[in-house]
RNA sequence: GGGUCGAUGUCCGAGUGGUUAAUGGAGGCGGACUGUAAAUCCGCUGGCUUACGCCUACGCAGGUUCGAAUCCUGCUCGACCCA
């Protein structure tokens, strides 16, 4: 049983949270206050998250909602986490996304265990009834045309096209596909089946979460609240976390590049890095924004490696700055013993993932970018004869990309 | 179903027979500066371990030409208008 009350500090619900819907705080009703809702229920609330098995990284993006689902688990509630393998076949049609291709089920169930197994540090995968993993197949792929059509018939195309992506493509002449319409439905319809309470998402999910609710009252069910959270910026600050946008931190990634990447967060996005990534109180943070950046990624670093590894991270991240090569114990090896001897260092660059060329190897050579244990080389036909060369020595592309070879 | 227009590199967008990986912008990467931030300035921005060379590129497939992203034919896809 939930051991809420409401007189207790409610921190942990509104931090980092930017819209939870309906809300009428005066209110003593259940379907109007969640904090009511939450008081009232004699039974663990169903907090629902939406996941698209689509792609297996994750990045910190993803783990904001994650991390509020925990909050809800932390309180006692049941987090319902939908893996949305029927759904992913579409897609939620907020960017220009298409119809995409279907994914096998061993795909999904791949995709979905490498997802679950990121956000283990996150997430209560141990205290009994805390959560629930369905996949929306399970119901979606039994839906005939009939009930599809009842789904279709509670909205119109105005109400379609008003939708932030849709109405985007629509003035800019983009296709439009009819099925496309059908995925805030059946992101609903998951709503109705797992009888949520409360619907996490992101601000762009506001639509798709109100639908669920129409569709919930619909269907004779108690209507879910919608708990909206910020789309976190990238590293860049300027545009939405995304891998493909390449300003993404991986929750998967090792300690040392996902410390270097936090360590050059912009100023401007620091605090709510802070808000949304840690649980650092924010009136306690350092006055300087260099020790803020130092302290956030030496405290997210810590949530997915361990306070030790982040430390030792964070240690040979400020020594390999100032050249120090010799305290590499975190950086990431390449094993030279794939390599094919006489080798070019451009090829090396290729070969170790430190470029994405040998082409792009041979400009970073050219703009000064690659250092050997901390010296710069700038001949772009440099060859080495024989691993025992190598061994040991830190090969570095700008200032934060690294790899120490090993034979 | 008919008509009109359109499809170019990560994105946007020039180019409408002839040195050319293809103007420009954005973004990205790198250098200087700095706080591994921002701002600013500068450079790079198809691929290839044998690089004054080879390969692949302007929706797809053919064709005309000494030579095409640019011309022709067919196809695919999109937008708009008409039905």
């Amino acid at each position: 049983m939930p051991s809420f009350n409401p007189s207790q500090n409610l921190a942990w619900l509104y931090r980092g949270t930017s819209e939870i819907f309906p809300n009428q705080p005066d209110s003593q009703g259940v379907d109007e206050n969640l904090v009511q809702r939450m008081a009232q229920t004699e039974r663990p609330l169903r907090v629902k998250l939406g996941i698209d098995p689509t792609s297996p990284d994750v990045h910190l993006g993803h783990s904001i909602p994650f991390r509020k689902l925990r909050a809800f688990q932390d309180a006692g509630n049941t987090a319902v986490l939908i893996i949305g393998d029927f759904t992913a076949q579409i897609g939620d049609p907020t960017g220009r996304s298409e119809v995409r291709r279907q994914l096998t089920p061993e795909e999904v169930k791949e995709n979905a265990q490498t997802y679950l197994d990121q956000m283990r540090p996150i997430l209560d995968f141990e205290t009994p009834g805390r959560l629930e993993i369905r996949y929306n197949s399970e119901w979606l792929k039994q839906l005939d045309l009939a009930e599809t059509l009842g789904l279709l018939a509670r909205m119109t195309v105005g109400q379609m096209l008003a939708k932030e992506g849709f109405a985007e493509r629509y003035n800019q002449d983009q296709p439009i596909y009819m099925h496309e319409f059908m995925y805030p439905l059946m992101q609903g319809y998951d709503s109705v089946v797992v009888e949520a309470d409360v619907e996490l998402g992101g601000t762009d999910q506001k639509f798709n979460i109100a639908i669920g609710r129409d569709l919930q009252r619909h269907f004779g069910k108690q209507p879910q609240f919608g708990l909206l959270l910020p789309i976190l910026l990238g590293t860049d600050g300027v545009q939405k976390m995304s891998k493909s946008l390449s300003n993404a931190v991986g929750v998967s990634e090792d300690a040392l590049s996902m410390y270097s990447k936090l360590e050059k967060t912009p100023d401007a996005q620091l605090e709510s890095y802070f808000e949304l990534l840690t649980n650092l109180p924010l009136n306690q943070l350092s006055e300087n924004p260099r020790e803020q950046q130092k302290q956030l990624a030496l405290e997210v670093t810590s949530h997915y490696h361990g306070k030790e590894t982040a430390q030792k991270a964070q240690a040979t991240a400020m020594g390999l700055v100032k050249g120090n090569t010799t305290d590499t114990e975190t950086v990431p090896e390449f094993s030279l013993s794939e390599v094919k001897f006489p080798a070019k260092l451009f090829y090396l660059l290729n070969a170790s993932d430190l470029c994405k060329s040998s082409g792009e190897g041979r400009r970073q050579i050219q703009g000064g970018a690659v250092r050997l244990n901390g010296n710069r080389i700038t001949d772009i036909n440099l060859t080495f004869d024989s691993p025992a060369e190598l061994d040991g020595k830190t090969l570095q592309v700008g200032k934060k990309k690294f790899v120490r070879l090993v034979s």
